[in-house]
DNA sequence: CGGACTTTGTTCCGACGTTCACAAGCGGTT
DNA sequence: AACCGCTTGTGAACGTCGGAACAAAGTCCG
């Protein structure tokens, strides 16, 4: 139940995890601008973070940088990869073809990023046969056959709302055990499976109240607090 | 520079503000339905957190409850909106009608939800002047334009990643002070302005992380860590 | 009318994350 | 070969966040 207190097994805060995401597309982009090394200050600066929490972040990883010079590149960059578990493709579905699921589907962005999108699935007929990305869309029926298939363990939930829950059902049943949902509801699920929630509503409405906040004290119009 | 220390202005956590607007979203499923009261075991669990968490989060709007009872499902709902902003509808523009612009403008959820996209611009002659979710798509030039006619100031980017930070730069311009990006860069932008990250590669990563550390402890597959 | 049960609101505490500041180490230079 | 400047890596303090236990308060029932 309790962590394993194993010295050995550096434990990773989720919030370090997602920088170092960040951390890995700054770093292909410096690759393919050819630059070798880089220092934690100039990274730091590129990525939106504080340079100390960085080499901290960096650190989890063990010693990867040369003092007084800084971080060779392309060294970092697979060593980042490796960490993430990105190094070599990851398999992934997709459930819900509409407007959202296809945008996504169809960035090519993805593949570059170390995943690949070996299943678009879709409750629709009319969508089944589509070609997106390069990949056919097949009826969601098939969803437990795609899975077992490629050994996926990862899906995207792009639904309606109402299926949601009961497509990230038949997901975890088939062995899913990770999963993006930008489907407006709160998936449940059981211990084991991680699930990520994408809300642009939620977003757009966390920036509505620090937006109210600022309209107090900038633009000086009354709001009345009850 | 600092926050004033205001007795009466009570500092709402922004991990709590975003808590919020997933009890607001599940409220107004519960309005819906008929539900006259909740108790904060059912709207806990529905939103998938912890019962004395989420009644600490409503604390900060002041006592809303009833004890013994419940919360007032219609009351707590529009307090809720009232705190977050989002009681009469926001304006906002969308900057790039691809794939996933087009998703998100057609997307009839928000309008519920307390947004209304005024502007939708795009850099593309060939978009200029479809009809998405009933607004005209406007060339990218009449930003300023856009964003001065209707007081805007959140704005929402999914512009290809090269143009993001120029187009960022002209919302900021132009009065914008809070931003929702989905292009895979971390925008640079002066204090006082919000940027909220959605990155799909990165919520893929972190994933992909959770997903082989629990391959570690599940299957036994030997992992080097150097 | 009083007591007991239910549910909220609050307080306390432990853990986590972030930041600052300093020591350690490497390269370049004289 | 030794020194100096630069950058990493780490240790410690600070503030914040989340969870659990407890007290307050209102309702329902006998």
């Amino acid at each position: 139940m309790s962590e394993s207190r194993d010295p050995r097994t550096r434990v990773i805060p989720e919030a370090t995890v997602a920088r170092l995401a960040v951390y890995l597309r700054v770093l292909t982009g410096l690759a393919d601008a050819g630059r070798a090394s880089v220092s934690s200050g100039e990274l730091a600066s590129a990525a939106g973070v504080n340079p100390a929490g960085l080499r901290k972040d960096l650190s989890y990883l063990g010693p990867c940088g040369v003092r007084g010079v800084g971080y060779a590149v392309p060294a970092l960059r697979e060593r980042l990869a490796r960490a993430l578990g990105v190094e070599q493709s990851r398999s992934c579905v997709l459930v819900g073809m509409g407007n959202l699921g296809s945008a996504l589907a169809g960035y090519a962005g993805f593949g570059t990023r170390g995943f690949s999108f070996v299943g678009l699935l879709d409750a629709d007929p009319a969508r089944v046969g589509d070609v997106v990305g390069g990949t056919v869309v097949r009826p969601v029926d098939d969803l437990e056959e795609v899975v077992a298939e490629h050994g996926v363990t990862i899906a995207v939930v792009t639904t309606p709302a109402p299926v949601a829950q009961s497509v990230c059902d038949r997901l975890v049943d088939a062995g899913v055990r990770s999963i993006v949902n930008f489907a407006p509801v709160t998936l449940q699920v059981p211990a084991g499976v991680d699930v990520r929630q994408v809300d642009l509503s939620v977003e757009l409405q966390v920036l509505a109240f620090l937006d109210q906040q600022k309209g107090v004290q900038v633009v000086g119009e009354q709001v009345v607090l009850p």
